[in-house]
Formats: structure tokens, sequence, C-alpha cells
DNA sequence: GTTGAGCGTT
């Protein structure tokens, strides 16, 4: 099973693969997106990140308020998008 | 060449 992760506070520079690389460091990422404007294609300063259910919690805790690119990222469980 | 609270597409 796995579980999205909702990150935010980004650079705009910050790329998915930047994410996973960082959020795989803690625990088993299966995928990761930055979200982008869909009008102008650029990053809206935030993204999600899936990973592996019993690391979720693990790396939200690891992971938050720390630094990423200079700025201090929020990482949190995302809302549930669809059931 | 910008911006900074906020939860994403087939």
């Amino acid at each position: 099973m796995t579980k999205t992760l909702y990150v935010g506070n980004l650079p705009w520079s910050t790329t998915d693969e930047a994410l996973m690389e960082a959020f795989s460091a803690y625990g088993g990422v299966v995928s990761s997106r930055i979200i982008t404007d869909r009008e102008t294609g650029r990053s809206r300063g935030f993204g999600f990140v899936e990973v592996d259910d019993s690391d979720a919690d693990k790396m939200v805790s690891a992971m938050n308020g720390t630094d990423f690119g200079g700025r201090q990222i929020v990482v949190n469980e995302a809302k549930p998008r669809q059931d």
C-alpha cells in the first residue's frame, strides 16, 4: 500500500526527481510529482510524493520543516483526491 | 528573467 505526501514551500526550481531523491533517503518512494501551472507550465511551489504506507509517517516527521533548496519545506499527508 | 499560501492530472 502507498500514501501520498503533500510537499509545500518548495523553491520554484524544484523538480520531481529532486523530491524523490530527497524522500527516498528515509523510505520507499513510489512516485513523485511537482505541480505545475496548467496555463503557464511553471512550478506552483509544491508537489506530491507517493511513498510506502509503512514509511510515510517517518518520512513526514523526518522531512517536514527541513531545509530543501534553501527553503524549509512543509511535508504532510495529502488529502485524498479520490477514493 | 516576476510570485509564496496552498492540496495534484491523465
